[in-house]
DNA sequence: CGACATATTGATCGACTTCAAGTGTAGTGG
DNA sequence: CCACTACACTTGAAGTCGATCAATATGTCG
């Protein structure tokens, strides 16, 4: 199988030959990491970066008072501890929402891409990129909107990124978290996910049971959601 | 003087002498912006990046119900739109809070840092890194904590920063914005901002008239917030 | 001074939380 | 095949934090 970075990033620009050779080349190893368990954990100084091969990651902050807020959820193609190379330690933990099949890259093949491959390099810098760029709209909606529309936001969002590389049918994607990490993602109670959901649910915009979510009425949800994929940087252009 | 972006880039990894000549060289030229203007526009496709010299500037994004929500304050010595370099199009505003002096970047320079020189052109994305690392925590105290932890994490966030860059007193700095706009950067009602300052001034942990503000208990403060300065990188280290 | 923005205060409302109980449903072991 | 357990989901009731609405102060700047 090729590697799902390819995609990620042909998503956003083109690639040569070359480049691609490259991205082939970068995976030193794979490693499955079990639903649940983390596969970095905050205060970590990694050594390298972990692809996302297969499967759903989420990385998420713990706060004093004990809770926990889910900063973004990945999947298959994303590098999901990419600015660690940059960052040096972890600002959050990154944890195996599904069981997850992960590409090992050594900090080292990045640091020879940035020595060697500018375009690549930004191709990859873009990433952390679009990440900040996602931070700012869930940032948005968690200041800014209500819960019904910051719901139907994830969703869209979500449904367009599994689109994007394949994962998603028409209007239909399989989603397997509880309400309980959904909570923890749009900043919300367990309960209160579960009332909104059935809010969604009543008016016809989505159906859920657990494993898979159809989205119903793809205008409504985008409308109530006030969704703009903009931020998303689905356009491929020369970076 | 000198250009602040060395003395940014600095706080996180040292400079060659060359490096920093080359900073010198990247500004094409000044310019300044009127409080209350915007430096740049939601959807515009900049040829430049914009470093702050002077002043305090914003990045937020307008909801459709017509609410804004400022994701990030920025400074002197930051620049405030770098990603668009690579993102190509803003997927928000940068609002002048103060009158601002601003250093006008040519992409062209950008690209030539990241053809020529991968070391300097590995901090410069740090930078955009590292505002993934400050989004990411006021994602997170945005959904997980109270209007008075958020408030006081602000303010400790903000301390630090400017402390520095040189910009802050002993637990005293200037911070001239309205509560309106502390509102829309923590997500909260003006009327609730106001309510919450009082009960941080009466906890006697700050006193703010307006222009500046008073950190009276930096320990207490800090508690309040659940401040860990972990998460803005001010540690030099080779990257 | 007059005008306008900003800050403050009071009263009411509502969205979301918390607590608590009840209802599936899938897995486990007898 | 059926009890037993565990976990997720669902529902109800009560409480709270913060929003909203509406005045009233307090600047501040021409």
């Amino acid at each position: 199988m090729t590697n799902p970075l390819i995609l990620n990033l042909e998503q956003h620009d083109r690639l040569s030959e070359e480049e691609k050779r490259v991205l082939e080349s970068i995976i030193a190893h794979t490693r499955t990491v079990n639903q649940g368990e983390d596969m970095v954990r905050e205060g970590d100084r990694p050594k390298e970066s972990l692809l996302l091969l297969e499967g759903f990651a989420a990385r998420y902050k713990m706060l004093l008072n004990g809770k926990r807020q889910i900063t973004s959820l990945h999947i298959m193609g994303d590098f999901v501890d990419l600015h660690a190379y940059l960052l040096k330690v972890m600002d959050h933990a990154v944890l195996a929402l599904t069981p997850c099949r992960i590409g090992v890259v050594p900090h080292g093949a990045l640091r020879q891409i940035t020595e060697q491959h500018p375009h690549l390099s930004r191709l990859l810098f873009l990433n952390i990129a679009i990440d900040g760029a996602v931070h700012r709209q869930w940032l948005t909606m968690a200041g800014r909107s209500s819960a019904r529309s910051r719901f139907a936001h994830l969703l869209c969002e979500l449904f367009l990124r599994l689109k994007s590389v394949g994962q998603a049918a028409e209007h239909h994607f399989h989603l397997p978290v509880t309400q309980q990490t959904l909570g923890d993602m749009l900043g919300l109670s367990t309960v209160h996910v579960n009332r909104t959901l059935q809010e969604l649910r009543a008016g016809g915009l989505v159906a859920w049971n657990g494993r898979g979510i159809q989205l119903l009425d793809w205008e409504r949800l985008q409308q109530e959601a006030h969704f703009d994929p903009a931020y998303l940087n689905l356009i491929k252009e020369p970076r």
